[in-house]
DNA sequence: GACGATCTTTGACGCAGATCAACCTTTGCC
DNA sequence: GGCAAAGGTTGATCTGCGTCAAAGATCGTC
């Protein structure tokens, strides 16, 4: 394993590509220089473990570059994703002392970290971070109920027509503009981490990805480079008539 | 239908049962004062709709007795519960003018709503509003993503005693006191209901629930008065195995 | 360039839960 | 008391997805 420090990736609050998304968008310049205070950064190796369930949150913080996911395990070993964090979610939740997840990072990740209790302390003092956590853990929460609706009703092939469409919506948001024309985007998951999030077995996700390329909803390069010629078509096999759902 | 006018509970915020755990669980007496001015009460029978997933949503509030139920639908008709709504948790999302799902009265309901605007408007001076929302926002997702794996990953019947167990420790938690012996309750939803909440058709879960009551793990009188005379039994069987899930 | 590790695809088969259907119980209404 | 509606149970059958198994693709390492 490569020395963290060596990893870690200092810089501005001014530079910051999550500046305007993350926990700390609403605050002002002098709220900002005392977050900076209390903030640090870490990186983390694709595969490598963040946090384990039931572990002491040292910290909470911000996804700043790469992706990580939050899974819950039954003591049989099935396992069930229930959280996918891009740049800019939160790590953590305030006033709790143990995490309650595992959180994993799937690619190579920054985070901005803030040790937890003076991150406490100054929440109760600065409603601008406040507010903006209770606007993004609201998104969440409709994310999750639109991925119960996948989880409990829809086929397997919807469940991967879903999935596609969510990773190509994310991304077609950063890429902006460009409403019309194919979408292409690399699948940020391998297969088994598909199927963890899907409630599926990985032999099933890929054989409808497969289906899905015999019948051209998608093209595939490799095993991760999509283009979604017709989204709309996309969304139906996704069982989302002409208007999508809401996760993150 | 009854004259809803005639149902309508007007109390003082004194009485209400809710008071020390609803969203108005922190203010001051002063702050109280000034949410009463924009509160009344709603009185919903059994079967009735709230709101309509994408109506205008001219109010939030809280349950105050009774149950209701959020639930996303599909074009072609199959419909997800993502929300169980009990006594004093909260209806609607400040900053949002459209309903994002259906909400129905399960049994005869009493709301106490407060107009939508005026109410975002205090949040916004109110610290303590804002807090005590983010507490319980942040509880629900706990309670969606423990739903995520019941979905995701349980068997029919664990799906079931999750269920079953979820309501059992939230019936304790009112009736307070009392970890030993069985606990008894009554279903607060019909068969076809709790197919919904569990991704189940509703034929599943009547053969669930028969095949739970020959083997002992629960006693039935009725369609719905459950008696569990062994509660670690029942978690046994949910999969959740002596530590349980953190659902509401 | 052989080797193992990891990820992925594909096939054969079986089963849990869906579907289709019949019937029972309870409740309310005329 | 008869009848319809709503909720619930149980049986027979079908099927989508899981399970088990084998083998291909890609990569880094010695």
């Amino acid at each position: 394993m490569l020395n963290e420090s060596v990893k870690a990736v200092p810089r501005e609050c001014g530079d910051c590509p999550i500046r305007h998304r993350a926990v700390c968008a609403r605050c002002e310049a002098d709220e900002l220089e005392q977050l900076d205070k209390i903030k640090y950064y870490r990186s983390f190796e694709a595969g490598q473990t963040v946090i384990w369930a039931g572990d002491k949150m040292e910290f909470v913080g911000s996804v700043v570059s790469g992706i990580a996911t939050l899974t819950q395990a039954m003591e049989d070993g099935r396992t069930q994703m229930v959280g996918l964090l891009l740049p800019s979610d939160f790590v953590g939740r305030p006033g709790r002392e143990t995490a309650a997840y595992d959180v994993v990072a799937t690619t190579d990740m920054v985070m901005c970290c803030f040790r937890r209790k003076p991150f406490e302390e100054m929440m109760v003092v600065t409603p601008h971070i406040a507010q903006r956590l209770l606007e993004m853990t609201l998104d969440e929460l409709d994310a999750a109920r639109e991925w119960m609706l996948v989880l409990g009703r829809k086929t397997a092939r919807e469940k991967i027509a879903s999935l596609l469409s969510i990773i190509a919506r994310r991304d077609a948001s950063l890429t902006f503009g460009k409403t019309t024309g194919p979408m292409v985007f690399d699948l940020p998951l391998t297969r088994e981490a598909m199927a963890d999030y899907l409630g599926l077995t990985l032999e099933t996700v890929s054989r409808q990805i497969s289906a899905l390329r015999k019948d051209g909803v998608i093209v595939l390069e490799g095993k991760r480079h999509v283009t979604v010629p017709d989204f709309n078509r996309l969304m139906e096999e996704a069982g989302d008539d002409s208007d999508g759902g809401l996760l993150a």
